[in-house]
DNA sequence: GTCCTCACG
DNA sequence: ACGTACGTGAGGACT
């Protein structure tokens, strides 16, 4: 029988947690849920993970504890607990009662003395103990058989502490954690400590003297005159303070740990409280498809004859296929809704059909897609044109809010509580058991796709114009779509050959590398793990580890390079990693992806990013290399599809930093930018104080490095990490920078603030993202979303300006007559191909319209090239 | 499936 | 004191 686990879990320390760390969330009654939701996916990953044969949550008991008879003002100055957590207590305990989980509160007595006499019996009768807790106090309970695991950030993300990781950590063991708490304090318990040791005090004083009782008797050895004040002056503060943070191990505890064996949920309570509180997502995952719903009856015709139908001027339709990827999937059909009567028509029919072709090709039967880009580009492989779009779903619902994730219609049409739907995965399967299902079965489930289109339109409609973004839905996004749509279909030609040959170089100096590593290493090993790689570099050849991941050591490129002297080794793994990147991802990727055509069709997800971006994926052609030579060559494989035809590019300069002058009014910024100065240059003339030839290379280096700090929302440290100075340092150039441009600073300021008390950040176009966090009490958190704040206005605007450029460039490549065909859109930069004598046309028209795409208050500045590949276009 | 790493803007 | 730069997608290792 294998071994017995028990987890002790610190009921009150983790509803606190999943509180801070969730948004506010209802259910319909307005009864507060985050905790619940949160703990419950706490709960959910601990019984995945661990998979105990015992389990139990201890929970606090009552107001006073033995600790307040030492010191009456243990635990003094907390802030009250919040009505909206406290409200939530009697739904965790239901929880757990559904869960079958059991409980137990001792009077006089907090969780943490619960769980570490517990933890102290079952370690005792060889159990292995896992205790979870947010509370890092409970470290010291770590043994040889028991783990705790402390809430790192988020809600399910734990850090395991065993005796190894709090020396690794600290320096110090389990037990001497207790000590560190003594002379640090811990003002989150009002536990005082000593005045003036913290933490790097603490544990250097218990390195040297290994605890408070040896500190004190070694007292005048202790170095530092003020430090030795304080220590005297408060010794008794600090065996004091040691007793309170000194977990009790043998309460009196009334239950055995035989009796909280683990018997699993009772699945039908649990499943009554979920619905009570609303827990969609949980509920879909209990009942994988089993039971669905029960569904009003709907009546789809399924048509044989389309002449023998009447098509309305204004219809919903969705195209059915399996696949998600609509640009190689099969069509099974399309389902079509007036608001009356349901049809389906299966594709067949469809292709037949030239009163069908009509009526799509007819932009003024108007018509209401679920994704009108998949429609579009799906149906036009087969030689049907789709015009006049007037609702897409998918937009609508990512405009009304960005992070809405959109799986299928179904999921979205649940967040507005339309039901008489089936989800993708339960009409086909999902993994292996994916297939086909009949087609009565097809036509209903495309017919129900069509209906609820038709009866969210209204809806979501007018939310758009209550936020005031029907304009960017209907003028930016409607049209974008059916460009994007056009773009995937045209896709990229690429030269097999010369990925091939890359291939072939690459593999070669592949092999070379890899027996030279080796060779050094003095052994085989798989140099792309990381943690057998991790394991030849700090243990075997014994460098010193720089940063560690959760899992083992770092050995991501920043790390290495700076142990490239350390090791000629070093050197050639990094060769090695980048090599490798290139042959698996780009040659070996890309070759796959090249269609029958000889084309490369990527997707643009344009309902995916939180700023308004667009991504690519299947394959992501954003990201081709460049920034190495090496790399950049990948680029020549991408050629006009047409004999005679050239690659023409066009990128924003520096659109971000536009956007933020624009946007701050910032007055030596937009200066800058009008006098057409190098804008890095210009801010290390700025920030140094120094003229044009005063500024060195380096000084250009800092000063943009801070300029896309402030875009990226700047922080001290991530500006320390991207420029190799201290935090110190770091922070000076920010201050000194804030001071230059004041707007700039003034603008940081206002948005966040603004954040927080709308809730969520707009673009100039009025595009919204929201952000929950802003408010949170959780600093990282907090943090995050008020650099997310800083920065989304400003990506998500280049982002609104490049997707207008699109349009117009769309409408004035077809005003011109051109035969120049757009290829891709790479966040600031557009590619296009065209025929030769179009270039000089091109050179014309390309800049002007997108530096005219929308006026700022400074000039947007477009740069442009063309050759033979993508490569030439430098 | 998740983590790490790394490609791009 | 906290542990981070913003936004993505993909491949390989490992569980």
């Amino acid at each position: 029988m294998s071994k017995e686990k028990i987890v002790l879990l610190d009921g009150n320390s983790l509803a606190y947690r999943a509180f801070f760390a969730l948004p506010l969330l209802t259910n319909d009654t307005g009864i507060h849920t985050n905790a619940i939701y949160g703990f419950t996916m706490m709960l959910q990953n601990i019984l995945k993970e661990e998979k105990p044969t015992h389990i139990l949550v201890a929970w606090d008991a009552g107001k006073t504890t033995f600790r307040h008879s030492t010191f009456s003002e243990y635990k003094g100055g907390r802030q009250k607990t919040p009505p909206e957590l406290s409200e939530q207590f009697p739904y965790l305990r239901k929880l757990l009662d559904a869960f079958q989980i059991p409980q137990y509160e001792l009077d006089q007595y907090e969780a943490d003395d619960i769980i570490g006499t517990l933890s102290k019996t079952g370690d005792a009768e060889g159990m292995e103990v896992i205790v979870i807790s947010g509370d890092k106090d409970l470290t010291q309970l770590a043994s040889d058989n028991t783990t705790v695991c402390i809430t790192r950030k988020g809600i399910t993300d734990l850090e395991k502490y065993t005796p190894a990781h709090v020396m690794d950590k600290y320096g110090l063991s389990p037990l001497q954690i207790i000590d560190m708490k003594g002379l640090m304090g811990d003002p989150s318990d009002n536990i005082p400590g000593v005045p003036g040791v913290g933490e790097k005090t603490a544990i250097k004083l218990l390195k040297e003297y290994g605890s408070v009782e040896k500190v004190y008797e070694s007292l005048d050895k202790v170095s530092g005159k003020k430090l030795k004040e304080n220590l005297t002056e408060n010794e008794e503060k600090a065996f004091m303070s040691k007793r309170l943070a000194t977990i009790e191990v043998n309460a009196p505890i009334t239950i055995s740990i035989k009796n909280l064996d683990y018997p699993g949920p009772d699945e039908e309570n649990v499943k009554a409280l979920y619905e009570e509180l609303q827990f969609k997502t949980l509920l879909e995952k209990m009942a994988p498809q089993t039971e669905s719903e029960p569904i009003k009856e709907i009546n789809v015709h399924i048509v044989t004859d389309p002449d023998t139908i009447e098509l309305a001027d204004e219809m919903a339709l969705h195209v059915e296929m399996i696949d998600e990827n609509y640009l190689a999937s099969e069509i099974s059909g399309i389902g079509m809704t007036d608001g009356e009567t349901i049809i389906f028509i299966p594709f067949e029919v469809v292709i037949k059909s030239d009163k069908l072709k009509k009526w799509f090709q007819d932009e003024q039967k108007r018509k209401f897609a679920t994704d009108s880009k998949a429609s579009y580009a799906s149906l036009l492989r087969h030689g049907i044109e789709v015009n006049g779009f007037e609702f897409d779903l998918l937009l609508a619902t990512y405009i009304a809010n960005p992070s809405s994730s959109y799986t299928d219609v179904a999921s979205v049409a649940k967040e507005f509580n339309y039901f008489d739907i089936q989800s993708d995965e339960v009409v086909y399967g999902k993994g292996a058991k994916k297939a086909l299902p009949g087609e009565e079965t097809l036509a209903d489930h495309a017919g129900r796709k069509a209906q609820a289109v038709w009866k969210l339109k209204p809806i979501l409609e007018d939310k758009l114009r209550d936020n005031e973004q029907f304009e960017l839905y209907r003028e930016l996004e409607m049209p974008l779509a059916k460009i994007l749509g056009k773009v995937e279909t045209t896709g990229v030609k690429t030269d097999l050959g010369i990925l091939r040959q890359i291939g072939i170089d690459l593999s070669a100096r592949l092999l070379e590398l890899e027996s030279i590593i080796y060779e050094m290493a003095g052994q085989k090993f798989n140099i792309n793990s990381p943690k057998q790689l991790g394991e030849i570099l700090f243990e075997k050849i014994g460098l010193t580890p720089i940063k560690k991941t959760k899992t083992g050591y770092s050995t991501a490129a920043d790390v290495l390079e700076k142990l490239e002297s350390e090791h000629e080794i070093i050197g050639f793994i990094l060769t090695y990693r980048q090599l490798g990147k290139l042959n698996s991802t780009y040659i070996e990727g890309l070759t796959k992806e090249i269609h029958e055509d000889g084309k490369i069709h990527t997707r643009f997800q344009q309902a995916l990013t939180q700023t308004g971006r667009l991504s690519s994926i299947n394959p992501n052609l954003q990201n081709i290399p460049i920034r190495l030579e090496e790399g950049r060559k990948i680029r020549a494989a991408f050629v006009p599809s047409e004999p005679g035809w050239l690659m023409f590019a066009a990128d924003y300069s520096q659109i971000e930093l536009r956007v933020l002058a624009h946007m701050s009014q910032d007055e030596k910024m937009i200066a800058a930018f009008q006098e057409g100065e190098d804008i890095h240059t210009k801010t290390a003339m700025d920030v140094f104080g120094v003229d044009k030839d005063g500024v060195s290379s380096d000084m250009r280096r800092t000063a943009k490095a801070v300029n896309f700090g402030i875009v990226y929302g700047i922080s001290d440290y991530g500006l320390s990490q991207s420029l190799n100075i201290t935090r110190k340092e770091a922070g000076k150039f920010i201050d000194t920078y804030l001071e230059t441009f004041p707007g700039v600073k003034q603008y940081m300021e206002d948005i966040v603030a603004d954040a927080k008390m709308k809730g969520y950040v707009v673009t100039m176009m009025n595009r919204r993202r929201y952000l929950p966090d802003i408010t949170s009490s959780n600093f990282n958190l907090r943090s995050f979303a008020e650099r997310t704040a800083m920065n989304t206005p400003i990506q998500g605007t280049a982002a609104d300006i490049i997707k207008k450029a699109m349009i117009d460039m769309d409408a004035r490549l077809k005003e011109e007559g051109l035969q120049t065909r757009m290829l891709l859109q790479v966040h600031d930069e557009l590619i296009f191909e065209a025929p030769e004598d179009e270039i000089e046309k091109l050179k014309e028209i390309v800049p002007e319209v997108m530096e005219f795409a929308l006026t700022l208050d400074v000039p947007l500045k477009v740069e442009w090239a063309y050759g033979l590949s993508w490569y030439e276009t430098k």
